[in-house]
DNA sequence: CCCCATAGTCCACATATGTAGACGATAGGT
DNA sequence: ACCTATCGTCTACATATGTGGACTATGGGG
C-alpha cells in the first residue's frame, strides 16, 4: 500500500495549530484553498473526517486528536532531520592539513591558527612547517602557504594571493649611533650588511614613489633563517632586509629601527595553494576564506 | 521557508533500507527514476550529498547517516499516525440508539442485541421500545425498528428490510380438542376468533400455493397486545392471528399449534429506519448490517 | 582484455497537486 | 431582520511531480 502523502501531514498540523485553514494559509502564505483540498484528501484517504469544520467552527474529532498527536511528532523528527543536515553543513568539522614554510608558519599563521581553532572549534588543524619543497596532493595536504618573491609557475593547484608585504631595512639603534644611518641607497656600500642568501649581495630599493636603486653593502654575515637574522642584527652587527611582518615584533619593542624608511628592499607574496575546488570540504573552504581575510577574525 | 517534501523522506529512507535505488523501486513498485529524481532534489535543497553512489556502489556519506536516523524515526511517527486512525475506523464504538415497537423489541431485538453487543464491546446499545409513534430524526435516534403488514409510506428516512415474515392462525391444543379443527378457512366462521385490532374482524388468508380465501371467525375477544392474545390463546378462548417470530415460541413449548398449517393470514413485514447514510458513524453502520444479516453472528 | 548485465541519470511527456477566484454558509453587529 | 465580513468548498487552469525509456558508467565473469 502506497504511503499516504506525508506533506498532508503538515499541512494538517499547522491548520490545527492554527486553529482554522484560513489562518495556517496566512502563516505558511499558501491558499486556503490548498489546505482545505489536502485535508480533504488525507481524510477520504484514512476513511476519517479527522476535523470538524464549518464556516464558523472549528474542532478535532477523536481520530483527529490521535492523527495530530503523531502527526507532531513525525514532523518533529522530520524538521530534526533537516535541521541536523543543515547544521552540519554550516559548522565545518574534520582535519584540515596544512603545509608553510618555517618563516611563514612562525611569523603569519601562527598568530592565526589560535583565532581559526577558536572560531571552528570542530575544525581540527594539523599544521606542518618545512622549508622544503612538499608536493601538495601526492603528500595528503589540504592547504599549503608559501611566502616568495617571483610569481610562482603555473600548476594544477589554485593559487589565491593571501598578502603583499614589502621587505624592509633594519638595523639596532646601536649600530646606527655607532655608524650612522645612511641617507641615501648607496650609502649603503659603506654599511655591513647580513645577507639573507649567498647570491644577495646587492640590495634592489626602490622608494615610495617608484624610484629604484641597487647597491652592495659590505657582506658581514649570511643566514638564511630569519630568526638568525634578527637576533644578528640586534646584536648590532649590521643591517639585514626582512619582511615586514618578520620584523614587526622588533620594531614594536625598539629592538630594532627602520632604515632608509621611504625605501623597500622588494615585496614579498604570501600566497593559499590548494588543489582544485569541486568537492571541497566545508571545513577547508572554511580555513580558505578566513586566511583570504573575508571573514570577522573573532575569537570566541 | 517552506517546508521540504517530506514524500522524500520516505523515498530516502526506502532507498537506504534497500541499498540501491533499484531496489527501493522494485520494492515500492515504481520506477527507480522516481527515487533518483526525488533524492537528487532533496540533496540540492538541503545543500548537501547525503547517497553517495555510482553506477555499482552506494553507501551513505556522515550527513546522510545522520539524516536517516531522524527521518526514519519521522515516518515510524507518521505510519503511527495512520495506523491509529484506520484501527479506530475498524472497531466501532460510541452509542447507538435504537427505538422499535414493544414486540418487535421482544420478539425480534431481544434475542439480538446481546449478540451485537458481544461482537462490538466497544458500542453501547441504548433500546428504546415503545408503542407510541416516534420520530427519529426529532427525538435523537439513530435507528428505528418498524413492524407493518402494509407498505410504510415514503419519507426522508431510509428504509432497510430486515425480515418478511408469515402471520400464523394459532390455537391451544385444548381448543382443538374441545371444537375441532378447521379444515378449510371458510371453516373459521364457526370458530372464536381473538382478534388484535377493533377493524380486524375479517381474516384474510392465502395458501402456500397462493389462493386467497376471506373468513369471518366470531369475535370473542379484542386485544392489540401480543403477550396478552397469547395467554387468551393459551387459555383455550380461540384462535388468533400473530407473527411467526412471536408466536414461535408458544408453538415449540406445544401450548400453542398451528391452524391451517398450510394458510398464512398475511405477511408482516419488519424495517429498519434511519437517517441519511451520509456521515454515518462506523457504530452504526456495523449494527446496520448486522441486523441485515450480512455479518457472521458471531459472539466471543 | 572484452563483453554483458545492471546500476544511476536525464528528458520529453503524462499526471497529480497547487492556485485564484467565485460561491454558499454563518455569526455578529446595526 | 438585514447586511457585512470571513469562513470553507469547489473548479478551471497553472505548475510540480511521476514515468518510460534511452543513455552512460561500471564491475564481474569468461
Amino acid at each position: 500500500m502506497r504511503m499516504m502523502n506525508l506533506n498532508d501531514l503538515y499541512l494538517f498540523v499547522q491548520a490545527v495549530e492554527g486553529g482554522s485553514f484560513s489562518e495556517a494559509g496566512r502563516r505558511l502564505s499558501i491558499p486556503k484553498s490548498t489546505i482545505s483540498k489536502r485535508i480533504a484528501e488525507l481524510e477520504t484517504e484514512l476513511g476519517a473526517r479527522l476535523i470538524h469544520r464549518t464556516s464558523r467552527s472549528f474542532s478535532l474529532s477523536d481520530a483527529g486528536r490521535d492523527f495530530f498527536n503523531h502527526a507532531r511528532g513525525a514532523l518533529i523528527e522530520a524538521e530534526a532531520a533537516e535541521n541536523i543536515v543543515r547544521s552540519r553543513m554550516a559548522e565545518p568539522s574534520g582535519t584540515v592539513r596544512l603545509t608553510a614554510s618555517i618563516p611563514a608558519t612562525q611569523f603569519y599563521l601562527a598568530d592565526f591558527l589560535p583565532v581559526i581553532a577558536g572560531t571552528y572549534p570542530k575544525i581540527n588543524l594539523e599544521m606542518h612547517a618545512s622549508d622544503r619543497f612538499v608536493d601538495l596532493v601526492q603528500e595528503g595536504y589540504d592547504l599549503a602557504i608559501r611566502s616568495h618573491f617571483a610569481p610562482l609557475p603555473d600548476s594544477d593547484l589554485i593559487q589565491k594571493q593571501l598578502m603583499l608585504e614589502p621587505i624592509f631595512v633594519v638595523a639596532s639603534p646601536g649600530y646606527i649611533s655607532a655608524r650612522g644611518a645612511p641617507a641615501t641607497p648607496h650609502d649603503l656600500i659603506n654599511h655591513f650588511g647580513l645577507l639573507t642568501a649567498p647570491g644577495a649581495e646587492t640590495w634592489h630599493l626602490v622608494s615610495d614613489t617608484g624610484v629604484a636603486v641597487a647597491a652592495k653593502p659590505i657582506r658581514r654575515m649570511m643566514a638564511n633563517e630569519s630568526i638568525a637574522l634578527i637576533k644578528a642584527a640586534i646584536a648590532e652587527l649590521g643591517l639585514t632586509c626582512l619582511p615586514s611582518s618578520i620584523c614587526a615584533s622588533a620594531i614594536r619593542s625598539g629592538d630594532l629601527v627602520r632604515v632608509l624608511p621611504g625605501w623597500s628592499a622588494g615585496t614579498v607574496t604570501t600566497t593559499l595553494l590548494m588543489p582544485h575546488r569541486r568537492g571541497q570540504l566545508p571545513s577547508v573552504r572554511a580555513v580558505v576564506e578566513f586566511l583570504s581575510g573575508q571573514l570577522p577574525r573573532s575569537v570566541n
